[in-house]
DNA sequence: CGCTTGATGTCCT
DNA sequence: GGACATCAAGCGA
């Protein structure tokens, strides 16, 4: 039997959570049955000095979930269109979580087609972090809510390790502004998979650098 | 209050 | 490569 991840898990350095969460398993409770992906793609969004980060004015409502304990979700909606889901880490107080871009569908599939409304080819299926959530029905009613709560209805399950050799990094994904928050390689995934919301190149070349 | 803009995805040409 | 959907945060008046 698969392990639920430890609030311990989360409670750690951003960076470290967000290689090992790589290759772990994202389950959602849908109508009583499992929904599951492995994690391929994550990026890391880490303390108010991150400019891109919700966290860089300060604490407000709506970034309130990343100021609070590890192991709770942060979603919100984006372009008025597309929900997000973050993993909030490191200390209550300080602000940092790690947004889920991509997995790779393990249990659950003809469900998960139907949330997309499409059948393959699978990297539409959840491939960016609005797939992701559209693919697993998760909007803001499951946002701010305990990955490791006996009752949660979303939650992360340990897997085999990812080897070194298959981790790359690269700019975060759709980060304007700020110089620093462009160039920072904050984002994290597993460079040969299929499974990726950037452009082939644009994996492979970081992926190789 | 009104105005601007986004950690995106889809459909179009 | 570009338009655009659609909404609530965040900010300035």
């Amino acid at each position: 039997m698969a392990s639920r991840l430890s609030r311990e898990f989360y409670a750690r350095d951003t960076h470290t959570v967000a290689r090992e969460l790589l290759g772990k398993h994202l389950v959602r409770c849908y109508a009583g049955t499992r929904l599951a992906g492995r994690i391929t793609e994550v990026e890391a969004y880490i303390g108010e000095d991150d400019r891109a980060s919700h966290a860089s004015p300060g604490p407000t409502a709506r970034n309130a979930p990343m100021y609070g304990l590890p192991g709770y979700t942060y979603v919100y909606l984006i372009y008025g269109v597309h929900h997000c889901l973050n993993i909030v880490t490191e200390r209550e107080g300080f602000p940092a979580a790690i947004l889920i871009r991509a997995i790779e569908p393990l249990e659950g599939l003809t469900i998960i087609e139907q949330q997309r409304g499409l059948q393959g080819p699978p990297t539409a299926l959840t491939c960016g972090p609005g797939r992701v959530c559209q693919a697993l029905d998760i909007d803001r009613t499951l946002n701010h809510c305990d990955l490791c709560a006996p009752d949660a209805l979303l939650w992360i399950e340990d897997a085999s390790p990812i080897p070194e050799t298959q981790v790359a990094r690269s700019p975060r994904i759709g980060v304007r502004g700020d110089p620093r928050a462009i160039e920072a390689r904050w984002r994290y995934y597993l460079r040969d998979s299929a499974w990726l919301s950037a452009s082939r190149s644009f994996n492979r070349r970081w992926a190789t650098s």
